[in-house]
DNA sequence: ATAATAATGGACAAATATGTCCGATATTCA
DNA sequence: TGAATATCGGACATATTTGTCCATTATTAT
C-alpha cells in the first residue's frame, strides 16, 4: 500500500533546526562556565549524528551565531555578550530559513493578505504567536532552566 | 557547499497534507450544491499533481472524512451532515497524524512534562493554540469564506 | 619543524517525501 | 453484454532531507 507521511510528519522545524538549538543552548551552558566545546562534546550531549551536527554547527557559525577555534583547545562557543541577544528566532532563519515568517500555509506562492488562503486569517494568529515566541526567547534562559535540571536535551 | 533545508523548510503541514485540506474545502464548496467532483476536478481546482491528489483523496476516503463513487457519475463527495462535524483537525490526523498531538518540539521522544525539553513549555502553549485552532476551524466554515469570493485556493 | 588536534568542505549514501504510470476494479448506460 | 468512465492500488521515479566518509586547513604544543 501507499504510505504517507502520516504518524511522523516533522512540524515546525527540521531535523537539523532541531539539533541547532539543541546544541546552541548546550554550548551556551558551556560557555556560561568559560568553556569550549567540541563536536564531539556537542553530539554526545544532544544524542545528534556527529558528521550531521558539523555541518550544522558550520553553518551556526557561518551566521555569526556561533564561534569556532581550530587545533588543539579549540571547539565551540558563543560569546559571553551575545547570550542575551541570541533568541531562537536567529537559529531557525540560520538553519530552516524564513519560510515560517513569510510562506503561506497551505503552499500558495506567499502568505497574501490581498488574496488570503482559506486558512489565512486562522493561520496568522498562530504563526504571529509562534514568531514572537521565538524572537523573545533567548539561548541564555533556555540553558540556564537546563542548568537547574529544569530542562533536559535528552531522555 | 553544503546545503540546507534554509529557505524552504514546510513548517506545520507537509505537501500532502496542503492538498488535502485544499481538496477538502473545494469538495465541500461543491457538495453544497450537491455536485460530486471528479479527481480532474480537484486536481485543476487546487492546482496538484493529479496522481499525487488521487492518493490522498483515497487517503481520506480510507478515513471516512470524503466519499467516492466509482463509473460514470461517480466521484468525490461530502455527505451533507458531515460538513459541520468535519474539521481541520480531521484532515491533518488522516495524512500527518498526530505527531502535532503528541511528539517534542525538539524531537525527544515524545512531548513529556516530567522530563521537559528546553523548548517545552514555550511550545506548549502554540501547540496548544493551533491544535484547538485546527479542532474548532470546519470545513463548511472555509468553503463558505471560498464561495463568497473572501479567500482562494490558488494564485 | 613536526606531530597531534579540531574544525572545514566536498563528495557520496541512505531515508523519506513527492510525484508518475498503468493495469485492475467497480459502476453506468446504451 | 459491452463500452465508456472514474476511482483504486501497486510499482516505479524523482527530489529533498538526513546522515556518512575522508582529505584539507588551521592551530597548539613539543
Ligand atoms: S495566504 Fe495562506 S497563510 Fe496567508
Ligand atoms: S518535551 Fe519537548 S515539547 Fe514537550
Amino acid at each position: 500500500m501507499f504510505t504517507f507521511a502520516a504518524e511522523k510528519y516533522k512540524i515546525m522545524f527540521s531535523k537539523a533546526c532541531e539539533y541547532g538549538i539543541k546544541a546552541s543552548i548546550y554550548i551556551t551552558g558551556q560557555s556560561l562556565h568559560d568553556r569550549k566545546v567540541s563536536l564531539k562534546d556537542v553530539a554526545k550531549a544532544i544524542e545528534s549524528p556527529e558528521a550531521y551536527t558539523s555541518k550544522i554547527l558550520q553553518q551556526l557559525v557561518r551566521n555569526n551565531i556561533i564561534h569556532s577555534d581550530k587545533g588543539p583547545t579549540g571547539g565551540f562557543s558563543i560569546e559571553k555578550n551575545g547570550f542575551e541577544k541570541i533568541t531562537l528566532s536567529s537559529i531557525v532563519s540560520a538553519i530552516d530559513g524564513n519560510a515560517l515568517y513569510i510562506d503561506c500555509g497551505l503552499g500558495l506562492k506567499k502568505c497574501n493578505e490581498k488574496k488570503p488562503c482559506p486558512v489565512h486569517n486562522q493561520f496568522k494568529s498562530i504563526r504571529e504567536n509562534l514568531k514572537s515566541m521565538l524572537e523573545t526567547t533567548t539561548l541564555k534562559s533556555l540553558a540556564m532552566d537546563l542548568e537547574k535540571g529544569l530542562t533536559f536535551l535528552k531522555r
